[in-house]
RNA sequence: GCGCCUGUAGCUCAGGGGACAGAGCAACGGACUUCUAAUCCGUCGGUCGGAGGUUCGAAUCCUCCCAGGCGCGCCA
């Protein structure tokens, strides 16, 4: 029942109608909008198709929506009236029997109400967190996950076929400098007093790593490390890290499909595949020693080098190599979630999508940094330096519901500021628990009429008449519309569409139930609320399933 | 210097061509013998960073300026 679909249609055969009778003169349909009004006084929905088509059809728009509105023909029952109003908006107001088919909808549906074909046959990859593994997952990361998570569950949602992946660096000098790292901290244990590398990972984690090393029975090494040694420490380390990041984002509710290795890249011979495809294509050259990729083809401010004059690839050529191998493996959509710090790197990463003829295949979201307070104070963050607050940390004080939460109030692109005294403090006016408890609070009913002997009964449709009130048609109208809400949040991958609309729905189930009650001696009145508001159960449970948060049967 | 993101209520943020700009928190005043008060009801609070422009219509699009963040390697 996509009400604004449905409306859509009308209007549109109604104004070919109005050109075939005469009365609307106009080249093309252009596009326009149905929205859903802002206040009730305008109706349900509203279109401005009449103010668009006031040029062409060389007509006042009030003139032309009344020519709109004097060829539609909606179905029996489903209109209440049209208004013309303000410049030439078309106002409809929807019947409230309209409104009840959604509850035998969602009925039909079930848990899966919400969910929709839109992505049939269309293969998506999201490929989010992808931290090296070189330290362990920070607040910054979580954000990351939570977005990649929820909107890996959105596009799902919404019929696409969905593949997480997880990117490893583990190529290159950071290997080698985790290595350094963990060797001079095994020699600090070993009571030397060393001087730490400038470039080291100087967290506290690193210590922690060393003691577990010796713990585990591993020789220290001696003086003068031959830099094999130091690779070998260096894959130690990446790996124990590595393993720790895994348990983090499960605890965090974050499954990955794939975690695919950069070293892989190499081993299967990818990173030379991807330089031949683009020599064959004319996009590389060579100069000063170097292979150059020729970015500013394709609009980059600049040539980019995938191989230095030393031989050594760069980390750019395994993006090539990679990239080609994502859309080798038939995605129609590879979405790329990286860290506000990395957005340098799209313009030439985009010049490869095209120049490998992937163009609009590839879609980068940049999630912007979190900045860390403390009692309203900054905490600076950095990996290496080791003053960080690591996402676990955010788990265990404010909690896995909470954190992804607040992470997906906020547009990816919009700066977050995590206040964690204030996130710990304020637990209970969470807006996570708000929604929570809303579902908790319906199951709650449901149980206290259950102990009552009052069960739900079989639908009966006549029995909705009896949802009269403005809350309930306001609820009922959500409902309807939350389908919908879920597509266009998929479509503009934006997950935090769905927090909001969570939100707002809570609201309007915690002031309808205050303000009435669900079980009363009136048993017609009783069961058409009861189904009204396991509609609602069931559209939260799926909202926040969407989010990855829990909907708990009790708090 | 150049580029990207951001600037909306005291704070944190939605809204990103459409009608009188919204929410949460904070502040203030109310509501529990009631299906869960982690709730509800009300009050207060904004020249949408500034100036021009496009449009029937601009918080939204364009230009310039201001402020904050982040980038600008033959590093990863």
């Amino acid at each position: 029942m996509h009400i604004k679909k449905t409306i859509r249609d009308l209007i549109a055969a109604s104004a070919e109608r109005a050109r075939a009778s005469g009365a609307l003169a106009f080249e093309t349909m252009p596009a326009f909008e149905v929205e859903a009004t802002k206040h009730a006084e305008h109706g349900d929905l509203a279109t401005n198709l009449a103010l668009i088509l006031a040029k062409q059809a060389k007509q006042p728009p009030r003139q032309v929506a009344q020519a709109i509105i004097d060829h539609l023909t909606a179905p029996e029952g489903m209109l209440l009236k049209m208004e013309i109003a303000g410049p030439g908006f078309i106002n409809f107001f929807i019947a409230d029997a309209y409104w009840y088919k959604v509850i035998a909808e969602i009925h039909r549906m079930g848990t899966a109400y919400g969910n929709s074909n839109l992505g049939f046959g269309v293969k998506v990859q999201v490929e989010f967190v992808s931290a090296n593994p070189t330290g362990p997952l920070h607040i910054g990361h979580g954000r990351g996950a939570a977005l990649g998570d929820a909107l890996a569950n959105l596009l799902a949602a919404t019929g696409h076929t969905v593949e997480r992946e997880y990117y490893i660096n583990d190529v290159g000098n950071q290997i080698l400098t985790l290595g350094k790292s963990l060797y001079f901290r095994l020699r600090e244990l070993g009571g030397e007093a060393v001087e730490f590398p400038a470039d080291g990972y100087q967290g506290d984690y690193m210590k922690d790593l060393a003691r577990d090393y010796l713990a585990a029975g591993h020789a220290a090494p001696g003086p003068e490390p031959h830099a094999d040694d130091l690779v070998r420490l260096g894959r130690y380390a990446g790996d124990v890290i590595l393993d720790e990041i895994k348990r983090d984002l499960k605890d965090f509710g974050v499954r990955f499909d794939h975690w695919f290795s950069e070293s892989e890249l190499y081993r299967q011979g990818l990173v030379d595949q991807g330089f031949a495809r683009l020599q064959e294509l004319g996009y590389l050259y060579e100069q000063d020693g170097a292979l150059w990729f020729k970015a500013t083809a394709f609009g980059d401010e600049k040539d980019r080098v995938v191989r230095r004059s030393n031989g050594a690839t760069t980390y750019f050529a395994s993006d090539v190599a990679y990239h080609l191998d994502k859309f080798q493996r038939g995605y129609n959509l590879v979405v790329d979630i990286w860290g506000a710090d990395h957005h340098g790197y799209v313009p030439r990463l985009q010049a490869v999508a095209q120049a490998l003829g992937f163009t609009g295949r590839l879609q980068v979201i940049l999630v912007q940094l979190v900045s860390l307070l403390r009692q309203g104070e900054p905490v600076a963050m950095t990996t290496r330096g080791g003053t960080f607050v690591t996402l676990r940390e955010v788990m265990d004080e404010v909690g896995k519901d909470a954190a992804r939460f607040i992470f997906l109030t906020r547009r990816p692109d919009a700066h977050l500021e995590f206040d964690l005294e204030v996130a710990k403090q304020q637990s209970n006016d969470n807006p996570v628990y708000y929604v929570q408890y809303a579902h908790a609070r319906l199951a709650s009913v449901f149980r206290q009429a259950g102990a009552q002997g009052i069960e739900r009964q079989s639908l009966d449709p006549a029995r909705f008449l009896r949802l009269t009130l403005p809350e309930e048609l306001s609820i009922l109208k959500m409902l309807a519309n939350y389908p919908e809400l879920v597509e266009g949040a998929a479509r503009n991958l934006e997950p935090h569409r769905i927090t909001y609309f969570l939100t707002e729905l809570a609201a309007q189930l915690h002031s309808y139930y205050y303000k009435h009650r669900f079980i009363s001696d009136d048993v017609e009145l009783t069961q058409a609320r009861f189904w009204l508001v396991s509609g609602v159960k069931t559209v939260l449970a799926h909202g926040l399933g969407v989010l990855g948060v829990e909907a708990p049967e009790t708090m």
